[in-house]
RNA sequence: GGGAGCAUAGCUCAGCUGGGAGAGCAUCUGCCUUACAAGCAGAGGGUCAUAGGUUCGAGCCCUAUUGUUCCCACCA
């Protein structure tokens, strides 16, 4: 069984291989029956043109962490993994490649044979980030791998669109959408980016119709949208304009004839409470428009240039057209002044471009009545967010939802399945594909060009990875709905709602029951990691420097949910050491487990000692607060406990401790030893996968994995907590005296023998002279009920007085001030309970134990100070 | 304009339903002590942003203020 462990760990020497193993056992698949139930995640797919980011790293490790620990608790887990086909994003990636290999654009290759090229690229490069996911350990079902444009998964989006047009959920609108010029396609609310810019502000005068010298002067960010003005309007209260309503207006350089009209959109005290109206390129114009009937003039289009409708600008870039159209004012004398302002522009989430806001015919999916249980299961509690106040901004967002324009002006992605009779109008959605006019029996039938927002396929994924529309799957039978789901805060409103609203409507059930909400990876000045800044850090450049466990418990190490966290090469260094810790006391236990040690059995309780069930009941203890933390989603007080108690306790007392036993009671330590050890990695194998279960491996165990083995539970018959008592008096002796030798600058080489007085011989005993041994410097030791010698450094510990000899390095008068000092703090501790028993209110409404917690403690410092008093009567005398 | 978060040691952050302030890193001192110098032992360092309030008791609950970050909406 035994197995020696190499000098140095190298996690890029097993990491792999011990993945590669764990995938060819299965041990990912979800099992056959479970008394426990199952336990389902939703992983939010990862872009296929994406590449591994630490964002990516976060909420993966997460998951793997929350999947590991059901997992071996028994549970059938399942954790489908997979990607998204990103449409925007996948399309002007492929069209980057085309444009710098072959000077070719998408139209020159057509639509067919363009997403020929993207299904190409994606089957080459798609595969990289789940590669890269495996690096990190993430325990996926991969067999069970989807993809958003998968048959499957498409047949699923057909169906929703069909069944949601049906019932007139989905309508086709004419109305104002955000367009990116540079991607040439509508965008949804949602996908725009908005930030302040400094602008200008022109004001312009437009003629009043038959009075030579009366005008209106209007301000506006964007003067060359007077291109497609239809009217002025002004507030219909507003005693300055009043008697310019129902007048005509001369439009300045395009000499078009527009009225003044009365609507109480706008505001007097703004700019000069007139403004231009351009119903097809702004959203409060367009429903100023609609409500006067005016009419649309479309001057730019879905590329952001000029159209025909702008005469002499036609073709222009709107910014050049803006300067050539500002220099014609100017010139015309219809310029007033510019003045500098800042305000908020849109931008695409995806280029950066600005977007413009451009009336068209879009499909939009009608929200609100969708909206209402996806709102319920919320307020209800069905569904519960991690943490809580992340429920408000859902919420916020779903009760002020508007429509969602879900038409994409793209070639890659899920086809609108939608059709046109060119015949006799007629508009049918269909799951499958329609050449004949259901009506008029036209073969003159063509389907929409446009394809689906990327996020339509993504709202169905906890059902249709599943097999939905196949009812009878049997996965979604089982695995629906869902535990789980862990995402970023910032994609709330982009997914999280949208599978929520698209689940109740098609499945008449929540998706999941918690959402685990984390914040983002910054870097360490606190900002967002970004390729622009170049401050992003490579997930896979610390995987293979450090390994996989070290890059996850510096992610998940001081993380609280929702909050954002700073990533910083110290963080990393911090991580790396405490694996390197785990290695070495690992490779020491396994240097004196003998090899004949291979049942996992420990020791009769007769002959544990005192430090055995010490750090049996500490194991116990964290076994129980491990789980209940990880319960309630709190992986960073989990971890760190773990660490805590790895380190401080084990490694640093229990270890040392030992280490004289291993010449005299070999057999019955290393039992213990080997226990919690290999307890431990069991607890921390769903943070740290890889380590854990090399060094569980080499340890004597039962089963073939710490991946499908039984997570640690807690266990009455390990608490003991009389010897956990008295081993932390053990320890703050064994410090107190330290301390002092530290003080008087004693040589660590310097042995030293002791006395201690003490009346607690359950706990000062020959049993723990070696302690003192190996730990506080002591040559021997001699316990005693009685003793005095004022030539001896007097320690007052926790029920216990230790003397030093060493006279020839005591400053008589230093002891005796330091022990006067001692002596008042004392006082003052005791001063302070007395106040606080003496409180009539806390005596009455302070929890008992509380109170006998209080008593507890004035007890021992009554019995120190007696102590303190006493040595210094002695010195005095 | 509406909403949310954050403010705790020099730095980065934990701190669960209120019961005497914690970690990592950094700093200082001393150590090759039968795994680990990526280590061991010891030490210093905090009016928990400010002002009120509730309570026997507040870092934690309430109110206001200041600073800061983010989300949503958006006035041309």
């Amino acid at each position: 069984m035994k197995k020696e462990l190499e000098k140095t760990y190298d996690p890029s020497k097993t990491e792999k291989e011990t993945y590669k193993t764990w995938c060819e056992r299965g041990y990912f698949l979800p099992r056959e029956k479970s008394a426990k139930g199952t336990y389902t995640i939703v992983i939010p797919p990862p872009n296929v043109t994406g590449k591994l980011h630490m964002g990516h790293a976060l909420d993966e490790t997460l998951q793997d962490t929350l999947i590991r620990f059901k997992r071996m608790q028994g549970f059938s887990t399942l954790w489908v993994p997979g990607t998204d086909h990103a449409g925007i994003a996948t399309q002007i990636k492929v069209e980057e490649v085309l444009r710098k290999e072959q000077g070719l654009s998408r139209y020159d290759l057509g639509r067919e044979k363009f997403t020929e090229l993207v299904w190409d690229w994606k089957r080459q490069y798609g595969g990289t980030i789940i590669n890269q996911l495996k690096t990190l350990g993430a325990s996926c079902d991969w067999s069970r791998e989807k993809f958003t444009m998968d048959e499957t998964l498409s047949a699923a989006v057909k169906k929703v669109f069909v069944s949601l047009y049906n019932k007139g959920l989905i309508y086709r609108g004419y109305r104002i959408a955000n367009f990116c010029p540079r991607c040439a396609t509508a965008l949804s609310d949602a996908e725009v980016e908005y930030s302040d810019k400094e602008g200008s502000f022109w004001h312009i005068r437009y003629p009043v119709k038959g009075e030579s010298d009366k005008y209106i002067t209007i301000a506006t960010t964007r003067p060359e949208t007077l291109l497609g003005d239809t009217a002025v309007a002004v507030h219909p209260e507003d005693e300055r304009y009043a008697d310019l309503v129902g007048k005509t207006l001369i439009l300045p350089i395009v000499n078009r004839e527009i009225p003044v009209i009365a609507d109480d959109y706008v505001e007097k005290d703004f700019g000069t409470g007139c403004v231009k109206i351009t119903p097809c390129h702004d959203p409060n114009d367009f429903e100023v428009g609609q409500r006067h009937a005016l009419p649309m003039i479309s001057v730019i289009d879905k590329n952001g240039k000029i159209t025909a409708e702008g005469g002499k600008y036609a073709g222009l870039d709107r910014y050049e057209a803006r300067k050539a159209l500002v220099a014609d004012l100017e010139a015309g004398g219809f310029l007033v002044k510019i003045e500098k302002c800042s305000h908020n522009v849109g931008h695409c989430c995806r280029c950066g471009t600005d977007v413009e806001p451009l009336a068209s015919r879009q499909w939009f999916v009608k929200m609100e009545p969708l909206a209402k249980e996806a709102i319920r299961v919320v307020e209800e509690g069905e569904i519960k967010f991690v943490p809580e106040r992340f429920s408000k901004i859902y919420l916020n967002w779903m009760n002020g939802i508007h429509d969602w324009c879900i038409s994409r002006q793209l070639w890659w992605g899920h086809r609108i399945p939608a059709y046109y009779c060119d015949e006799c109008g007629e508009i049918v959605a269909s799951e499958t594909d329609v050449h004949v006019c259901p009506k008029c029996g036209s073969t003159k039938v063509r389907q929409d060009e446009d394809v689906l927002d990327t996020w339509f396929s993504s709202a169905l994924w906890p059902f249709s990875t599943l097999g939905w529309p196949d009812e009878n799957a049997e996965d979604l039978k089982k695995y629906y709905p869902t535990n789980t789901l862990v995402t970023g805060y910032d994609i709330i409103t982009f997914w999280v709602s949208r599978m929520i609203t698209m689940g109740m409507e098609h499945m008449q059930e929540k998706p999941f029951s918690t959402v685990f909400i984390h914040g983002l990876v910054r870097d360490a000045q606190g900002r967002k990691m970004s390729k622009s800044l170049g401050n992003g850090i490579d997930p896979l450049d610390i995987i293979n420097q450090y390994g996989a466990d070290a890059l996850r418990f510096a992610l998940l190490s001081g993380n609280s949910p929702g909050n954002d966290m700073r990533f910083s090469p110290e963080k990393i260094e911090s991580a790396r050491n405490f694996t390197n810790k785990i290695w070495n006391a690992s490779r020491f236990a396994l240097m004196n487990i003998p090899e004949e040690l291979n049942d996992t059995a420990l020791p009769a309780e007769e002959n544990l000692r005192i430090e055995d069930k010490w750090i049996l009941s500490k194991l116990n203890t964290l076994t129980r607060e491990v789980t209940d933390n990880l319960e309630k989603y709190e992986l960073g007080v989990a971890l760190a406990k773990l660490y805590d108690f790895i380190w401080n306790n084990f490694c640093d007392w229990y270890i040392e401790v030992l280490k004289p036993r291993f010449a005299t009671d070999c057999e019955n330590a290393c039992r213990v030893l080997a226990y919690v050890l290999r307890t431990s990695m069991e607890l921390l194998h769903p943070f740290m996968p890889f380590i854990t279960e090399t060094i569980w491996q080499a340890l004597p165990h039962d089963g073939e994995s710490i991946v499908i083995t039984d997570y640690p539970e807690y266990n009455e018959a390990h608490s003991f907590p009389a010897e956990e008592l008295a081993m932390e008096r053990l320890i703050s002796a064994i410090r107190a005296i330290r301390n002092r030798r530290a003080e008087m600058n004693v040589a660590p080489s310097k042995k030293a023998k002791l006395f201690i007085v003490t009346k607690d011989h359950a706990t000062f005993n020959e049993a723990v002279t070696p302690f003192f041994q190996k730990l506080a410097s002591a040559s021997e030791v001699e316990y005693l009920e009685d003793y005095h010698d004022e030539r001896s450094v007097q320690i007052v510990a926790d029920h216990a007085v230790i003397y030093i000899p060493l006279a020839e390095m005591l400053d008589f008068a230093a002891e005796i001030a330091r022990l006067e000092k001692e002596r008042a703090k004392m006082i003052s501790e005791i001063e302070r309970i007395d106040k606080k028993l003496g409180n009539a209110g806390f005596v009455a409404k302070a929890p008992a134990a509380v109170i006998e917690g209080e008593r507890k403690k004035r007890e021992g410092y009554e019995s120190k100070l007696h102590a303190i008093e006493d040595s210094i009567a002695k010195y005095k005398a």
